[in-house]
DNA sequence: CCGAATATTTTCGCAACGAAAGTAAGTGGC
DNA sequence: GCCACTTACTTTCGTTGCGAAAATATTCGG
């Protein structure tokens, strides 16, 4: 499927442990590798000099300040060279396609969006190849590109099950793969962005942790272990069916008072709507409702509400460090972030540690970056897709 | 703390490895051992070797039976030596201490328990002492002891908070070790029970799994990545501020409506009382509700529909691979079974994987055996103690 | 008795690690 | 400027633990 078993860089575990290291927290002296990796200092100088001779580590400038002026020699901070190649990430929405050029440390260093004009997969992988060709030309290095796409992706290559595109088992990896000869990796755009934030973003260096997209659907993404969860059942409608209000709205999508018919950026407008009879914008809701409209004020209440409650209920039963809010929804915790926190409180035990609740605005290239970021791992970490064994045994 | 820094065998972490597979998972031949570690033929020859001079493992009876007549030479399962050693369990409640004498595989093999006439530390210490050295003479080769208390249990050692015992950071582990000269160690009641069920019972050999208790309190343990998750906060009245229904009962523990009010053995308890004006066990509840009366009935329904929802809600957030009940409360499910499916079904998505529900009563003495598979692992696994660093970083 | 199949043991070589000693490069005291 | 002292890194060397492959063991089916 994903045609290459072994990463791009023949690294031994020991080589690749650092790389990795490296990759994800910054610049670090050989000395700060041993205690991260649990090596002696000699193994440092072993598996460093490989890294740094093939290009992939450099020795950083040293002058780059120590604020602590420390006794004895200098460390000597190793840090990637995250410029050595690039990726390519791709969101494909109902319309558009984003695409992204990225660094292996996930920097965006290029956008490039086009209109999606046919849902046809041979028609979809063509303008993704096209889209790839035209970036590449600017960015020689292309290591590999990842595609975003909301619903169900197995195997990291085909597209099960794509409500939106009216895809099933669409093999979309070895199109775009056969049309530009690299290794594509397709996964749903939720699990996307959580390793994205779990390698990269808010969730870096975390156990437990848990991302919750608001936008057009609610997504969630549980990491434990520092592994993403891979599971089907987030990829088909998350929270549709968890009921916070039996009396609360009725929305075209989500049962009655699910957190979907609650929180979702469809659903509010479409209760502001029902009320009103005019077509308002998201963001005119917030902002009438933050301006003291009763009518947006209630229900960006009840939306606010609605999020606390279901916060939460995941710091009670998943217990993570860190709960990131993303997606184009999250707007919401600007106007309505006073009845999120009490709604936490009324559904805590008042011992409990206080959530860390974390938000952050994302646009489809964020994304876009969440697909580049999986092409990362597949290629530095050589990582074998175990999406269908997920849920396997384990020894003790 | 709990005195021991090394195991009490000088196991290789190979060799250790291999224990603990056998331990856990039954006889197993070289070859299956080798399979599963991921290691080869020749290193497990060289692991089991010292193990089986030593006494631990033992070449089982090969005439036991494999279905299966295969070809070629037959293989060799490997067993543990269970009865090479034996353990102490001891579970503390409010007026007595029940004992338990186990082996290696936490197979209980002598029960002994005593009313505890005080709750003064020193004196508790010594009731456990004298118990121990009762079941000590009978069973010689005592390896160690663990004791479950309800409520915060630090450092596997101290018992930080226990409401109904009124202590405050008792060093229980040291006062006890003084007594007996053996390794001591203390645990919340509740993380024993999981970590039994993680090692030889229901959670055997998962990875993600839940356990939630129902009796005079609702218990929940997380076991990730085949490891519980520490935190203080469920030791602490899970469940009391998790609201299922805004206009549920009123019961003297927990808010209106919580998992607690709705659910626990005094909550139904006070309910049917309340309502009725008399004095009625729990069982005499639920066999009254099968029998149909109306008041029982809706109670016993209601706490049906309310495990059910709880339990949605856990699968929906942590998708473990299995849940189980445990508990004095569980009969509820042979009662209210068909709600509680009800509840599930109705907070889960129409497409998501079955909940795999298990059931198990449990006694006392099931908690005491908890208590005693804790020494088991610190003592084979030569676990160091982590309840303060869980919320550490990790390296990807 | 002779393959064929499977399990285990033996042998050998290698990869990777740690310990310890050595070297490098700074700071601060005089 | 020189001399401790401290910390970072490198070199050397011996050990450990593993896999590969060949050898041996034990069964079954003819």
């Amino acid at each position: 499927m994903t045609a290459l078993a072994a990463s791009w860089l023949p690294l031994s575990a020991g080589e690749r442990a650092v790389a990795i290291e490296v990759l994800v927290h910054g610049p670090l002296s050989r000395t700060d590798l041993a205690r991260r990796l649990g090596l002696s200092a000699g193994s440092l100088t072993r598996l460093t000099k490989p890294l740094i001779e093939s290009g992939l580590l450099v020795e950083t400038a040293e002058g780059a300040a120590l604020p602590e002026t420390r006794q004895g020699r200098p460390s000597q901070p190793l840090d990637i060279v995250a410029e050595s190649r690039t990726f390519l990430g791709f969101k494909i929405t109902d319309d558009m396609v984003y695409g992204v050029v990225t660094t292996l440390r996930s920097d965006i260093v290029a956008r490039h969006d086009r209109p999606l004009t046919s849902h046809e997969p041979e028609r979809v992988a063509d303008l993704l190849a096209e889209m790839a060709g035209e970036l590449a030309g600017r960015h020689p290095s292309l290591a590999g590109i990842g595609i975003g796409v909301g619903g169900l992706v197995e195997h990291q290559a085909v597209v099960g099950e794509s409500p939106f595109l009216l895809w099933r088992d669409v093999p979309l990896a070895g199109l775009v793969e056969e049309r530009t000869g690299l290794p594509v990796v397709v996964e749903n755009d939720v699990a996307a962005l959580v390793e994205a934030e779990t390698w990269f973003g808010a969730g870096r260096g975390l156990d437990r942790f848990v991302v919750l997209t608001i936008g057009a659907g609610l997504g969630y993404g549980l990491v434990l272990g520092g592994t993403r969860v891979r599971s089907g059942e987030e990829d088909r409608g998350f929270g549709r069916h968890w009921i916070i209000d039996p009396n609360g709205p009725l929305t075209p999508t989500g049962e009655r008072g699910s957190a979907v018919a609650m929180l979702t950026v469809p659903a509010i407008r479409y209760q502001v709507q029902a009320a009103t009879g005019r077509e308002v914008t998201y963001e005119e809701i917030l902002a009438q409702a933050a301006a003291g409209d009763p009518m947006c004020a209630r229900v960006v209440g009840e939306a606010g509400r609605a999020l606390g409650t279901l916060v939460a209920q995941i710091a009670n039963f998943v217990m993570p460090q860190k709960i990131l809010l993303a997606g184009e929804g999250v707007g919401l915790m600007e106007v309505a972030g006073r009845a999120v926190d009490d709604a936490v409180r009324a559904n805590r035990h008042p011992l409990a540690a206080p959530v860390p609740l974390e938000t952050k605005v994302s646009d489809f290239h964020d994304w876009a970056r969440g697909a580049a970021v999986l092409v990362i791992q597949v290629l530095v970490l050589g990582a074998a897709d175990s999406s269908t064994q997920s849920d396997q045994l384990h020894g003790p």
